[in-house]
DNA sequence: ATTAGGG
DNA sequence: CCCTAAT
């Protein structure tokens, strides 16, 4: 025992080095720690008295309980299928393993950092447990039992190579030159390919859920995203930034950890072609704020709408993160500490810095994974077609990049491929000027460009992120004197600094620019940060900078705060420009692209806009726009009480024609004048309008400006059908905006005067055209159309609703909002091509409040479900659906519960009086055997009803525990297993 | 508010 | 899919 000591409560013990059996790899001269705990994500830490013994109290369980053990390092490391009876556990907690780390160097904990230069945090096993400890995992053999003490797990050495190679600093790190990457030379992509692909296959052979895993080991970020594309490319995001962190050889390493070297992966360069062509994407998107004074063109062709399924479920991981855990997050995306408890802040912070992960470092690869990632997979998006299969390669992303070498003078090649291809002349220049910057001018740098103070030493970290901010500079602006003014301030005067547009003009400024105009409106101006394309371009930026230019230097720093939630005192009006219109984009970009703004924004500001825009089969591109609850953007610290929740979405019909686009954002910035005061409870008004729009796909934008907007009190709840109509957080945050705006009035006058949000926009809208639609869809769209016509005429009555009408009534909003709310790609289709045309109602109008609102299930909610059972387990509909059906209104958990119970009957597995000739219901659509067995087998995993909670969950162990004893066995489950984990309902039922 | 279960 | 009881 080399030493004992204690930490915050924490007791740590250092043991000798022998006591881990050799087992391959040993690390030589090893320190064995006793007692460490490897949580799920890999962070070693120190085990609690509490986790000690429950782990030996676990241990001490007859023979027969040993499973659990098992079933415990499986569930935190991800097979949940070798997991027995994880329903009840499955929650967000996480479980540890108690184990003996070896380690060659000593270890520290909280952060402290050792003589090797190796901090606790370094450990993080960084590809996820899954891929990092496979064997550990795979084979129980690997656990085996100390006579005297606790768990050893023996397979953990393999965690021992983050600790060899991972490092604090990349300084010191990067050991072979020839492989190193260069932080300072494009920053991105230096991947070699063969890491990369390997990478790449590698995540393909993971579970969704071990790509979760992953992703958390990445992220640290809990996340329940089920898309794989969407994971792969988050998951390769945090590989890149482990490379570039870490050194080139942990992909390496990671890859052989795998032993999953047998496939060959290929990088097809394919992809490329396409990247550029986001504008043909969404050749005229745009999003419109509107509002008292000014219209805010927010479009941003390029990135297409994220499915909100997508950015509900980040907005919902971070929301049940702890204010520390956003913490961790910001400093894994910044690389800075922050003591910042907003957790608002700490969320758009965290969105910005994944957005520009997004954005900046890898390429357009990475949005057409988003855009792929939508799952619209019948959209027909002319930009992604043909490459988002290939995502997988970050080469094909960047062409080229992988042959840069890191010599400083190969400059910051951003550009990777399409997006913004910085001028290598310029970006030389850079490299060299801030080459011969101290550090501490670095500092200067980076807080000039980021508005943040950061301690980091590291030079080559600092460069390359006070590039990737200037690289944003130099997108949003029209630059030379940005470039030259920073090269003064670092005192290189003598080093020109040129931002050659030409060069990247072209991708820009065209395609930004179709359809773009300025909006006038009450002699106001209108904001256009539309960008056709990622760039800002030219266009955009004079228009926006014009715009801003107006405002007083108080007024930008206003607007400053309302973007970034950071006070500023900064009077440089360029700066404040250029950062404002960056954030905003940034707002724009997130809010398709991640997502993870939403959160943000709707946590403070409240605008719903659901936009949707679809194509008929004719070729005729329609448009529709709902707008709701547009009230406010911006402004956070002061109000709060304000809710911005954008949802724009677009489909292409099936003749892949280009899809238009619409938005509507609410007011920005300007003070009202106090007259206009009341009016800011406009988010009270819901107007909705329709117009048909042609092939301009623009031609829908009118919006009331606030003089014009009717307020109206919300006096009541919204309807069962408006509340659910929105998605979740609307849904909260609308309620929290109830009982604010009910609350605090006065405050809300007080911020009228800031002024806020006061704008409500009519959207023209246009109910799809199903050419393919027979009477049927005739009849539903009809509906739909009665439905949406009752809502333009009587906007406000949305309102005023009667709650008390029949429950059915809800139907009235149901599609509506289930499709103009929605923006899960998949939800989408679904209401579009399937439900909506599917809904039938089958009573006649005589009987409104018993009829019945039938959707046939699609297979792809069928698919869903059976995934969110197998995720949550049976019985947690509620959470299935918030996860797996974010966004649709109708399929309620209860729809959720009563589908899985059809389900079992069709699989045959047993319930209750299962009739074998139930079969497949004619006309409903027949589910694959393959999914039917695997109802089965889930049947089996997460019994039904499931079993009841075991009332005590008072350590995590013991719950898990009860969880494994309750399916004993994942192998094969026996009928009397089977029996012992009926003990749900039906039996306390039958017990009563 | 959510779930189980009957209808 | 609806409804209700139970929690």
């Amino acid at each position: 025992m080399l030493g004992n000591w204690e930490e915050n409560g924490n007791s740590w013990s250092m043991i000798g080095n022998t006591s881990m059996p050799a087992s391959g790899e040993v690390v030589a001269g090893g320190i064995t720690y006793n007692n460490a705990l490897v949580e799920g994500d890999g962070i070693c830490n120190s085990a609690s008295e509490d986790e000690i013994t429950e782990i030996k109290d676990l241990l001490a369980e007859p023979e027969s309980v040993k499973i659990s053990m098992d079933a415990l390092l499986y569930y935190n490391n991800g097979y949940l299928e070798k997991c027995l009876g994880t329903g009840d556990v499955l929650g967000n907690e996480f479980f540890h393993y108690l184990c003996t780390l070896q380690s060659d160097i000593p270890l520290f904990h909280n952060d402290l950092v050792n003589a090797n230069g190796v901090r606790e945090e370094d450990l993080h096993v960084t590809g996820g447990l899954s891929s990092a400890s496979d064997e550990l995992i795979l084979d129980t053999k690997y656990i085996a039992r100390f006579p005297n003490l606790e768990y050893t797990c023996e397979g953990l050495h393999s965690v021992n190579f983050s600790l060899e190679t991972c490092s604090p600093g990349l300084s010191g790190r990067v050991i072979d030159s020839s492989e190193a990457l260069d932080l300072s030379a494009g920053t991105m992509n230096p991947v070699p390919e063969s890491t990369s692909d390997q990478n790449v296959l590698l995540l393909d052979k993971l579970t969704t859920h071990e790509l979760q895993l992953a992703y958390r080991g990445i992220f640290g970020l809990e996340t329940t995203v089920m898309d794989r594309e969407w994971l792969f490319s988050r998951i390769s995001l945090g590989l890149q930034n482990f490379i570039t962190e870490n050194g080139p050889g942990f992909l390496e390493r990671e890859t052989s950890s795998t032993e999953r070297e047998d496939t060959h992966l290929k990088c097809s360069n394919d992809s490329h072609e396409t990247n550029s062509s986001f504008e043909s994407c969404s050749p005229g998107l745009r999003e419109r704020v509107v509002g008292g004074a000014k219209a805010l063109d927010l479009s941003a062709g390029t990135i297409n709408p994220v499915p909100v399924s997508t950015s509900d479920q980040n907005v919902l991981i971070l929301d049940k993160l702890t204010t520390h855990e956003l913490q961790l997050a910001y400093r894994g995306i910044f690389g800075l500490e922050t003591t910042v408890k907003d957790r608002k802040w700490l969320f758009s912070r965290i969105s910005l810095g994944l957005q520009n992960f997004i954005e900046t470092e890898n390429g357009p690869g990475f949005l057409e994974r988003e855009i792929s990632s939508t799952r619209r997979e019948d959209m027909h998006l002319k930009c992604s077609n043909d490459s988002h299969g290939k995502n997988s390669s970050f080469e094909s992303c960047s062409p080229g990049l992988s042959e840069r070498v890191t010599d400083g003078a190969e400059a910051i090649n951003l550009s990777a491929g399409t997006i913004n291809p910085v001028p290598e002349s310029t970006s030389d220049q850079y490299v060299l000027l801030f080459d011969n910057m101290t550090t501490h001018e670095l500092h200067q740098a980076f807080r000039s460009t980021f508005g943040l103070e950061t301690t980091v030493e590291d030079r080559k970290w600092l460069i390359s992120r006070i590039s990737l901010g200037m690289q944003k500079f130099i997108e949003a602006e029209d630059c030379p004197g940005f470039l030259e003014s920073r090269v003064s301030s670092a005192k290189h005067e003598d080093m020109h600094l040129r931002c050659n547009n030409d060069s990247h003009g072209t991708n820009s400024s065209k395609s930004c620019s179709s359809g773009l105009s300025e909006r006038v409106t009450d002699g106001a101006e209108t904001l256009d940060l539309s960008a056709g394309t990622i760039p800002v371009s030219e266009s955009t930026s004079d228009q926006n900078g014009h715009l801003l230019d107006k405002l007083t230097t108080q007024e930008l720093q206003y607007a400053f705060k309302n973007t970034f939630g950071l006070e500023t005192t900064v009077k440089d009006r360029k700066w404040l420009i250029n950062r404002i219109l960056n954030g905003l984009q940034n707002f724009v970009e997130m809010e398709n692209v991640s997502g993870f703004s939403e959160r943000e924004i709707s946590s403070t500001n409240h605008v719903d806009m659901h936009l949707r825009c679809s194509n008929d089969s004719l070729g005729t591109d329609s448009s529709l726009v709902d707008t709701k609850n547009v009230s406010g953007f911006s402004e956070r610290e002061v109000s709060s009480t304000k809710h911005v929740d954008m949802h724009v979405r677009c489909s292409d019909d099936s003749l892949g024609t280009d899809s238009s686009f619409a938005s509507v954002v609410g007011n920005w910035a300007k003070p009202l004048c106090s007259s206009q005061t009341d009016k800011i409870t406009s988010l009270d008004v819901y107007r909705t309008s329709h117009s048909k729009v042609n092939d301009t796909g623009l031609g829908l934008m009118s919006w009331r400006n606030s003089g014009a907007v009717k307020k109206r009190k919300r006096s009541r709840k919204p309807t069962q059908g408006f509340v659910e109509a929105s998605d979740l957080k609307s849904r909260y945050c609308i309620e929290k905006l109830e009982n604010r705006i009910t609350s605090s009035k006065d405050k809300l006058n007080e911020l009228s005067n800031h002024n806020l949000l006061n704008g409500v926009v009519e959207m023209a809208s246009n109910c799809k055209q199903d050419t393919s639609g027979g009477s049927d869809s005739q009849v539903t769209c009809g509906r739909r159309k009665a439905k949406r016509f009752a809502k333009q005429n009587t906007s406000v009555r949305v309102h005023e609703h009667d709650p008390g009408d029949n429950k059915n009534d809800r139907s009235l909003f149901d599609p509506e909002h289930s499709s103009d709310l929605e923006s899960s790609h998949t939800e989408w289709q679904d209401d579009m091509l399937e439900s909506d045309d599917c809904i039938t109602t089958v009573s006649t109008r005589k009987d409104l409040s018993r009829r019945k609102n039938h959707r046939v299930w699609t297979l792809s909610e069928v698919m869903k479900l059976i995934e969110g059972v197998s995720q949550h387990g049976v019985g947690r509909w509620t959470e299935i659906k918030w996860l797996l059906f974010p966004s649709s209104a109708h399929r309620t958990a209860v729809d959720l519960k009563d589908k899985w119970r059809n389900l079992l009957k069709a699989s045959g597995a047993k319930l209750k009086n299962r009739r074998k000739d139930y079969i497949g219901q004619k006309g409903s659509q027949p589910i694959p055997e393959s999914a039917l067995k695997r109802v089965k087998e889930l049947a089996i995993i997460h019994p039904y009803p499931r079993p009841c909670q075991s009332r005590h969950t008072s350590s995590r162990t013991s719950k898990l525990i009860n969880t494994a004893l309750q399916s004993p066995s994942n192998h094969a489950a026996t009928s009397s297993d089977t029996t012992v984990c009926r003990r749900g309902r039906t039996r306390r039922k039958s017990i009563t």
